[in-house]
DNA sequence: CCGGCGTACTAAACCGCTCTAGTTGCCGGA
DNA sequence: TCCGGCAACTAGAGCGGTTTAGTACGCCGG
């Protein structure tokens, strides 16, 4: 036999389709005895729901969907973007729910797609990353009334529900610490500009060099590559006056500056200190290893994914938890700045 | 109003829903100004169809099933698997099919889930990676019936389609110029053994030892982590008679056996040449920079996609697509032997 | 003038499941 | 003895499409 229906089993039964379906459900309207029966001919008979059918009557999809708005190349070079994945996987496999998921090339697109998974019943619920300034994305998914969480905050999101963790404290921390060594003179290799959480830690940065009396604090904006990180820490050591410590809004740009400092006959930690605002297996393996905010990216994931099971399973909770915030890892990569120049 | 079906559109158009059906699918059976104005009154009312209506009726799902027995946290660290899912991405977006992914604990969890996933009609087909020697999951797939691809090859895969590079002449290619500069004496760090291409890359090695007139040549394996790839490097290095190149079976371990030469004073490349068999951003950042077999990820991925799509559209055909070779790329890990060895 | 045919359409069955409104039979209480 | 109430089940509508069988109509040839 092809595929059995639950009409097949009704029939081998000697029930109705109602009953099977009650007894499938454990919702009551039938006694043990038959619903015993049931679940074991069904067993039997290998069945298994059609989730076409079941998502026609209304019911859930048990997926969920993540779009992102990125060139796909680029996906696959950022250790926290996969990390974060393998979280989010985790958490919705628990529940065996599946992540459904694309990559387009702008945030238009990416509206379109929530429009079409959220009116095709494709998914039960959005996780929503990179968030911008005035997202537009964010009216978007409120007004479809698809339980969302947006990974990122606080506050700008709407009624959705969020995970975040505290970019400006943890930006703090680094140049709290920097300035404990007794570096003056900084620099921030950031990441995208229009990203809301580059814009906090560029303002954090800011906010820190009247507080803590520093000469200087520049934030150079990227697009994430190596190239660019690369490029930037170029022009930063190749200033008349560089700072004597750059923080990299990523392990991959840390690296690239890390290359350009040798390269460029800058010794690392002696002359220049570097920090990098991500964390994972890079920043452990090179020599030296790179001194890295940390967080449990995956843990992080597995979060995003619990909370929006809660939100789909109560539509009308709405959930705004703030993770740990990054740690720092000292490594080798930092040192109090060298004597021998003028700051 | 909530959202509009078919019949909205032919209560408002005043024809019947078939006659919507055959307008809005671009088939005979309406004039051509009755299915104008169909698809005008469609788009006014932002008409979207409703995929599991559809579905039931035993069309396409437009998505396709990749399920990953593999720790979710490892997936995260692995450049290549990140980069192999962008091009998947980018291939299956270009026909707007979405990417049904799940990452389970063992490949008797993945056969459950196609099974599953194939009977709900929740996917068109399947992309196998990580081929095992005597896969099982080949036999349940080919038994379901549903179009897969294969990635990995050449043989083996029953008839299902697949995608592969010829890993034995690559390792050649690599055993061959570390020959030519004059190493006799090789090692290398392999990956998981179960997996078929890190057995035929094993294979490969032993097989040109008596073909170049090399003293040795050892394969150690590993569970691809920077953990074991550095532990193996290290048992290699405090040999007596150590070898004077090392090939690493992926990245993350060529940079972390990089590390303990540096922190065993081994110097890189003058006593050790060092060739990671994946490339990425991480083999070019650091330096020295890692010489590296080079293949377009991406495209590989991008690949797989168009031949699934190819065999979903046309079931009975099977296609056996071998990409390009990896390339050697000569940065600056790589170099004859000190001659102070007696090798 | 009639039969035959092609075009443009309608009505309704169907896909597999859920869910509501009945229906049946049994039990206990007045 | 009769009725109400409950548990256990049935029948069938409905979800939003696709598809098939059928119908109305106009046009053509003989």
């Amino acid at each position: 036999m092809a595929r059995p229906t639950i009409a097949d089993i009704a029939q081998r039964v000697g029930v109705s389709k109602g009953a099977v379906s009650f007894a499938l459900n454990g919702r009551p309207g039938v006694s043990e005895a038959t619903r015993a029966r049931i679940l074991q001919v069904a067993k039997e008979m290998n069945w298994r729901p059609h989730s076409a059918a079941r998502a026609l009557g209304g019911a859930r999809a048990e997926a969920v969907g993540l779009v992102i708005a990125r060139p796909a190349s680029t996906l696959g070079v950022e250790p926290f973007f996969a990390q974060l994945l393998s979280g989010l996987q985790a958490g919705l496999s628990a529940q065996s729910v599946a992540l459904h998921l694309l990559v387009v090339e702008d945030v238009e697109a990416e509206i379109e797609v929530y429009r079409d998974w959220a009116s095709e019943h494709r998914v039960d619920g959005f996780v929503l990353v990179d968030l911008k300034a005035r997202d537009p994305r964010i009216e978007a998914l409120e007004e479809l009334g698809v339980p969302s969480v947006v990974l990122g905050g606080p506050g700008r999101h709407g009624s959705l529900s969020s995970v975040w963790a505290d970019d400006r404290e943890a930006m703090l921390s680094v140049v709290d610490y920097l300035a404990a060594l007794g570096h003056r003179r900084l620099a921030h290799v950031a990441g995208l500009p229009a990203f809301r959480h580059t814009q906090r830690r560029m303002r954090a940065l800011r906010d820190s060099v009247r507080r803590l009396g520093l000469v200087d604090a520049v934030s150079l904006p990227t697009d994430f590559s190596d190239a660019e990180g690369a490029a930037a820490t170029r022009a930063l050591l190749s200033r008349a006056r560089r700072p004597t410590a750059i923080v990299y809004d990523s392990d991959v740009m840390a690296l690239a500056g890390l290359g350009v400092a040798g390269e460029m006959g800058v010794r690392v930690p002696d002359e220049l200190s570097i920090v990098s605002f991500d964390d994972s297996v890079l920043t452990r393996i090179t020599h030296p290893a790179v001194t890295a905010l940390t967080r449990d990216t995956f843990a992080l994931g597995r979060q995003v994914a619990e909370v929006l099971l809660a939100v789909i399973a109560d539509p009308g909770r709405r959930q705004d938890v703030r993770t740990a915030t990054p740690r720092l890892v000292v490594r080798e990569s930092t040192a109090p700045p060298g004597l021998d120049r003028d700051n």
